[in-house]
DNA sequence: AACTACGTCAACCGCATGGCC
DNA sequence: TGGCCATGCGGTTGACGTAGT
């Protein structure tokens, strides 16, 4: 940490800033406005860069900020949407974002990300009987007669067929996601192919909508090496589901599913292709800024003359979205864990 | 109580862009 | 036209707090 003055220009601060930094930078832009950065320095007010003096007001000092408030589910929305829209462009989503800064968003997707791949690395559990003893295997591909079994997956159909009709609505568009063939990858390693020889999905290419932040290796892998019995986490569901036709959907614990395999094992995997993207979706003008419909949300236009998705009292939670056989679904008791049943 | 995993946030870095001379 | 500089943007990192074990 470098000491705070001296009038020495060589001398750059770097780290947190002081109460006292943070005061001269609001009387500067008192005095020039948010601009002139570099001046800051260069007459000795503060030993920061102009571009670390920009970063401070932009992201902390601002008066128009919302701090210390997370993420609305409404914000939430809109970013996921944006960001499958628009790509990693945050600085253009938070406009869109009053009180949000592109860092703010920056941070929010990275997390989010962070997350999802943390959900889709981890051993998820197959399937989840209501209360049959798990006995003595019960692996990937393993099928059971068990009344109990067959509920859930009657619940899963349903689940599945709600998650059909609902994502009908959603206009799917291709993100910029990053896309794998499976078992393409630098950090997994590739599949056996017996693991994903069934797949069922070899026509889903033009149609297959990966939700932003999915990769169709991650999900394959996530789901082949998982084991029922290994099971020892209990996810939150996600906040969002996709589907689209015969393609796979996500199941809410994050397994990448299709109707049919939701609980007995068989996992969904998909083969992309890259797909243009349509024209308007790669550079919109401003009055073809016209996000997706988000389940049902309406539009309004934003103070920027945008429109944007709105939804009429907001809930502070968005498992509202989900259907409630889904709801049932993952209320459902999950396998004890393996040290539970020892 | 100690440890670990995770989430959040602030800030830095490198590169891109645009204006000015 | 090309170089310089200021600014903007996206990626990344590290500190810190918190919850779970």
């Amino acid at each position: 940490m470098q000491p705070r003055g001296g009038g020495d220009r060589a001398a750059v601060r770097k780290g947190p800033w002081t109460a006292e930094e943070d005061e001269v930078l609001h009387q500067h832009v008192r005095e020039h406005g948010p601009r002139e950065w570099s001046s800051i320095r260069s007459k000795g007010l503060l030993p920061r860069t102009g571009k670390s003096c920009r970063l401070r007001w932009v992201n902390k000092l601002r008066p128009d900020l919302k701090t210390g408030c997370k993420f609305s589910s409404e914000e939430e929305r809109v970013v996921i949407d944006l960001q499958a829209q628009f790509g990693n462009k945050w600085a253009r989503i938070a406009t869109y974002l009053p009180g949000r800064t592109d860092n703010d968003v920056k941070n929010f997707w990275s997390t989010r990300q962070k997350r999802l791949a943390r959900i889709l690395r981890a051993p998820l559990p197959r399937r989840r009987p209501a209360a049959a003893k798990h006995g003595g295997g019960g692996g990937v591909g393993a099928t059971s007669s068990s009344a109990a079994t067959n509920s859930h997956e009657a619940a899963a159909a349903r689940a599945s067929e709600a998650q059909y009709r609902c994502f009908g609505l959603i206009p799917f568009q291709q993100t910029t996601t990053r896309q794998h063939r499976i078992g393409e990858s630098s950090q997994e390693p590739p599949l056996a192919a017996n693991q994903y020889a069934d797949a069922p999905f070899s026509g889903a290419e033009s149609v297959l909508p990966f939700p932003p932040g999915f990769a169709a290796m991650d999900v394959a892998a996530a789901g082949c090496s998982s084991s029922y019995g290994a099971a020892s986490e209990v996810h939150r569901p996600l906040p969002f589901l996709y589907a689209s036709g015969s393609a796979p959907t996500v199941d809410p614990g994050g397994l990448f599913v299709d109707g049919n395999a939701l609980i007995d094992g068989g996992v969904g995997v998909a083969y992309l292709e890259p797909k243009p993207e349509p024209e308007h979706y790669l550079e919109p003008k401003p009055e073809q800024r016209t996000p997706p419909r988000f389940f049902g949300l309406e539009e309004e236009v934003d103070d920027y003359g945008l429109v944007v998705p709105v939804r009429r009292g907001a809930p502070d939670v968005l498992f509202d979205d989900l259907p409630p056989e889904m709801i049932n679904f993952f209320e459902l008791p999950l396998p004890p864990s393996p040290s539970a049943r020892l």
